[in-house]
RNA sequence: GCGCCCAUGGCUCAGCUGGAUAGAGCGACGGUUUGCGGUACCGUAGGUCGGAGGUUCGAGUCCUCCUGGGCGCGCCA
């Protein structure tokens, strides 16, 4: 809608400089906001002001010089003003909204897209816990923000994928095994000293349980040599299955499982060690093998192959993301936890050895989430085990609330989520007043089903009976859905279509208390039924991007 | 010590590449309904945007310093 905008302005600009007016070397960034008052018209611009330096004339009068160069009662265009230190604000005709109410309810599940994507292929990698227990509460904030941003950046016209690298090689692998055959020993009764390093959750105890089901006591005699290896694998396909449960359960899925074994398998991360030492970038000290990342902008060397031999979680990392791009993806997004943010500038500093730029490469830090009940902290004792986990609060609180709360702050603040209020169905809870809208708009539809009021399905309605001041304040709203759609693709930011719905939600609450959309005149009934229909989709799409539900009855 | 993130009414947070008088929700107080879902709506009070400088036509937004909180700084992953 705004670019329809911008084309005005662009072209009074021209017509100005052809006039001999305006200088306008380089063309400016015409950038249309909304009015800080919607009274003061439907649009506005600044350009006025930023071409102030250059043209070397007051704001104002390069306003009026513009605005002498529009044509009002031409594409939609009604009047133009000028307003306080240069602003030019736009007022448009009511049928300029109309036609665009039509054309966004014809689109239905399509309304909100964009083409800003342009069919760049990312690859946007999340979650990607390590296979050693259970997600937590954490895990499902990556989740839910790295599934939404996915949908977000297809919506957007995006090439996108997404993948979980499975960490199912090293030391943790060992100790998973390690845990899991002690835990087995000793549910036989055969009581071993338990690490305090290792796994003590209880999931690991079930884990044993089940080989002592399917193969009894078969490995209680056996060494820890031959029973590690085979407790390592299934510990890790069990807790592997139960991931992607948990996953799926939370409507979160993933194009690509790739696992970093496969890495090692297919010598990927032996041939990039030796690419990178051709260039350089490797050296050897103290009896292992370091990359030079402190020549790119990370504080020091970091270590590679150790001294042990083995190859670092970094190392295979760089292998991994060597991989990405040579599977053709333009753009890479990561999104971790922010405790892993130390991670940040040697990633990048592959990249860059890599000679890739490295703003293809974006790690999206995802900040910590406390889960409070009743306003107090619920506290996460990890050393026991006995941490939140992500299914037990979505069986507490519903996948649609849990969703909503993850995805209702920025990602790089911390978020309080509280479970009583998750659960609460009451509008102090976002998700159900959003939820009950798009159900009161469907029971008015139903309403107007009974009633014998036919509404059509697939052709236009007339909307000329829309001519509340609230009626077009909806609209507008409505149309700015496809903007806020692109603008959380291009900064990566989810916490915005929630911000949004709940705003043209409370607009609609509002609406509907001091108008009655069914009565005895029909062609008015018929336009509000039609307003309310661009509502619901608008609802619907927005909530579809969220992976949230959109009941019709509650 | 170094680095990253955060700081906006009592609480939880928005504030879109710097733009017009800083906005919501909750809580508080006060109202609204013999009509489509009151699981709703309306109004009032409440702010030196953590502090101090700076950049410019203009700063909650950008820069520097400081304070407070969170998180990192492994031949762990």
């Amino acid at each position: 809608m705004k670019t329809v905008i911008k084309e005005i302005i662009i072209c009074a600009l021209d017509r100005a400089k052809r006039a001999g007016e305006l200088e306008l070397g380089n063309p400016p960034d015409v950038v249309i906001e909304k009015p800080k008052d919607e009274k003061m018209g439907d649009f506005a611009t600044n350009v006025a002001m930023t071409l102030a330096r250059k043209e070397r004339k007051n704001p104002k009068v390069i306003a009026a010089i513009i605005s002498r160069h529009m044509e009002t009662g031409v594409a939609g265009l009604d009047s133009v003003e000028i307003a306080g230190p240069g602003f030019l604000n736009l007022k448009m005709s009511p049928s300029f909204f109309l036609n665009r109410l039509t054309d966004a309810v014809q689109q239905r599940n399509d309304f909100g897209k964009s083409s800003v994507g342009q069919g760049i292929k990312i690859l946007i990698e999340f979650v990607s816990a390590n296979p050693t227990g259970p997600l937590h509460i954490g895990h499902g904030r990556g989740a839910a923000v790295g599934d939404t941003l996915a949908r977000i950046l297809k919506k957007a016209g995006y090439d996108l994928s997404t993948e979980y690298y499975v960490n199912d090689v090293g030391n943790q692998m060992n100790t998973l095994g390690r845990s899991t055959w002690l835990r087995y020993l000793e549910l036989l009764g055969r009581t071993k000293e338990f690490p305090k390093d290792h796994y003590r959750g209880e999931y690991i105890k079930d884990i044993a349980q089940s080989v002592i089901d399917q193969q009894g006591n078969e490995f209680l005699d056996k060494s820890e040599e031959e029973c590690v290896p085979f407790f390592r694998e299934i510990a890790k396909e069990k807790i592997l299955e139960g991931i992607r449960q948990d996953l799926s359960d939370f409507r979160v899925t993933f194009d690509n499982w790739f696992s970093e074994q496969s890495l090692y398998e297919d010598n990927s991360v032996e041939r990039a060690i030796e690419w990178l030492r051709d260039k350089g970038h490797i050296y050897d000290k103290d009896g292992a093998v370091w990359l030079k990342s402190s020549a790119f902008d990370d504080d020091k060397d970091r270590v590679i192959v150790k001294q042990t031999g083995e190859k670092t979680y970094f190392c295979s990392d760089i292998a991994y993301h060597q991989n990405k791009i040579k599977r053709g993806f333009k753009k890479l997004i990561n999104l971790m936890g922010a405790d892993h943010h130390g991670y940040v500038p040697r990633m990048e500093a592959v990249l860059q050895a890599m000679d890739y730029d490295k703003n293809i490469f974006k790690i999206l830090l995802i900040q910590f989430v406390s889960l409070l009940r009743g306003g107090k902290k619920v506290s996460m004792s990890t050393r026991s085990g006995e941490f939140e986990t992500l299914s037990d609060v979505v069986s507490e609180v519903g996948v649609d609330a849990a969703r909503y709360f993850f995805l209702m702050r920025s990602s790089d603040a911390h978020l309080d989520f509280d479970l009583e209020l998750a659960k609460q169905e009451t509008p102090e809870n976002p998700v159900f007043y959003i939820q009950y809208a798009h159900a009161r708009i469907c029971s008015i539809f139903r309403g107007s089903k009974d009633k014998g009021i036919q509404f059509p399905e697939n052709t236009n309605v007339d909307l000329s009976p829309l001519v509340e001041e609230e009626e077009y304040s909806i609209i507008k709203a409505i149309l700015t859905f496809p903007e806020v759609v692109e603008k959380s693709a291009l900064a990566l930011e989810v916490h915005r279509i929630s911000h949004y719905l709940l705003d043209l939600v409370s607009r609609f609450h509002g609406y509907y208390s001091r108008h009655r959309v069914i009565s005895d005149d029909i062609p008015l009934t018929l336009a509000r039924l039609y307003l309310l229909d661009g509502l619901r989709v608008t609802i619907r799409n927005g909530f579809d991007l969220m992976g949230i539900s959109v009941p019709e009855k509650m």
